[in-house]
DNA sequence: CGGAATCCATGACGATACTG
DNA sequence: CAGTATCGTCATGGATTCCG
């Protein structure tokens, strides 16, 4: 089972690096891969967003890897999706609560990551 | 120049997902990879660690897979390695500062990625 | 002991074309 | 408009062997 250390703030003990289940590892996977972030930070910065206006924002994405990455994402609870039935068709993407929480750390690790970059 | 919004909590501002250098997939990046986590946690829990002992604490890690990400990590600036001129020959690894700072962070990643999992 | 060198398998990613 | 299908490429990681 997952210990999470508050004491020393350890990442996790018990469970890294040699255990079955990593919580980190896990956080990490869901957020990994090449477009995941520059998705996440334009339905943060933008809200709900459509298709193709998700393509036009994200610079250099191809259609087959926005289709594949939102719905990696959807499946791991981090964004919703809506499809209306008109024509033509609409699909509208949104963050979901639990991808909300993850921002303001999102944030701390940019910042720390400005950081170290300048002092290097 | 990267801005990060310190205003909204977002991870970062005028820079993803369409512009050149983002703060956060550069920290990102620097963790990435198969094995980087299992190392940072090995050190931090057990602080100063030769190469050996390091490779058996982290089970199914390879010697090429070692080097090289202890190699990346201390050209990233996270650990630091430290080589004593006796026979046999001993190296030990350590956290710097840098990397100290970034375990708190790290630590809540874990505890969000444990709960999304835990919901999911 | 602490690696480096080499070769190989796999999966992520990209480009292009096509569809309901 | 919002995707899927197909195929090629390349980086990541694994296995093994060798070296100072």
């Amino acid at each position: 089972m997952t210990l999470i250390d508050d004491q020393n703030n350890s990442p996790c003990k018990d469970n890294c690096p040699c255990m079955d289940y990593c919580p980190l590892g896990s956080a990490l996977s869901l957020i990994g891969g090449k477009w995941k972030i520059p998705i996440l930070c334009a339905l943060f910065q933008d809200g709900t967003t459509r298709f193709n206006e998700l393509k036009r924002k994200i610079r250099g994405i191809t259609n087959t890897m926005l289709a594949s990455s939102l719905k990696e994402l959807e499946e791991e609870g981090l964004i919703s999706r809506e499809q209306f039935m008109e024509m033509p068709l609409r699909v509208e993407y949104s963050l979901t609560d639990d991808c909300r929480d993850l921002m303001p750390i999102l944030n701390q690790l940019a910042h720390w990551g400005a950081q170290v970059h300048i002092t290097k």
